[in-house]
DNA sequence: CCTACGCTTCGTCAAGTAACGAAGTATAGG
DNA sequence: CCTATACTTCGTTACTTGACGAAGCGTAGG
């Protein structure tokens, strides 16, 4: 039961949420969603922090870079069911539009200049 | 997104998720469920209320009894979901089973009898 | 009526949560 | 080394949440 309530917390937040989302498209540093976001680093490390160990996502440290990407095969079958069921009901929302276009243009920059300082938009 | 918000919310509690849980068997009042978990009928209310505005389960007041079920056939897809997806994942946690055989104990019962005054078990 | 009863709402308090900036950790590059 | 960089952890603040009891509401029975 608490392995369950520790992916009902992940998913009972927006910036969550809609972190989950644009991970489907693959996986992405840190950086990148604090672009996206527009919140503080310390913000968005804390949210996949919270996602991470529910088991939604997986990290990859390459350098000084934390890539995350969504949690695989290997993931619990209460995992899994998890994220279809998110992608599935939230997947239509405005919100979630509006970062697929961001996306795009992020995904566009190469890492490095983007993550420059942390540059604002 | 508001309308999963609120469910992933109403799923976030061991007390909500237990009265999920229970509910499979077939609809309870709020007496039942009060005595069941051991809290307060104001909490308990509290817990059914926000089930209810999630979706997850219907109200039908009989008299001055409020007899709460499971959302049925016609209840949005995410509800569907979420609720296949919580039976699914938590049926085997302590706590449920313990909750199945005190639920057994407590429909024995006739709910007048049960009901007077919120009697303590 | 009027009381008793089941339930809900309200007010309160303790505990948890999201946001931030500042400080800390670790890695790449000069 | 030493600095800059990407990220994480810590401390603070404002807000939300779960618990309870008291009070309010509506129904059933005397």
């Amino acid at each position: 039961m608490k392995p369950f309530l520790a992916i009902t917390k992940a998913l009972n937040d927006p910036t969550r949420l809609r972190a989950l989302l644009v991970l489907r498209e693959g996986e992405l540093c840190l950086c990148q969603m604090v672009e996206l976001f527009g919140l503080a680093p310390s913000t968005v490390s804390k949210h996949l922090t919270i996602l991470y160990e529910a088991g939604l996502v997986e990290r990859r440290k390459e350098g000084r870079w934390a890539y995350f990407r969504l949690a695989g095969r290997q993931a619990a079958p209460a995992v899994k069911q998890a994220l279809k069921w998110v992608t599935a009901s939230v997947s239509d929302s405005p919100v979630v539009h509006t970062d697929q276009r961001k996306l795009a243009s992020v995904k566009s920059q190469d890492v490095k200049s983007l993550c420059g300082c942390y540059a604002s938009s």
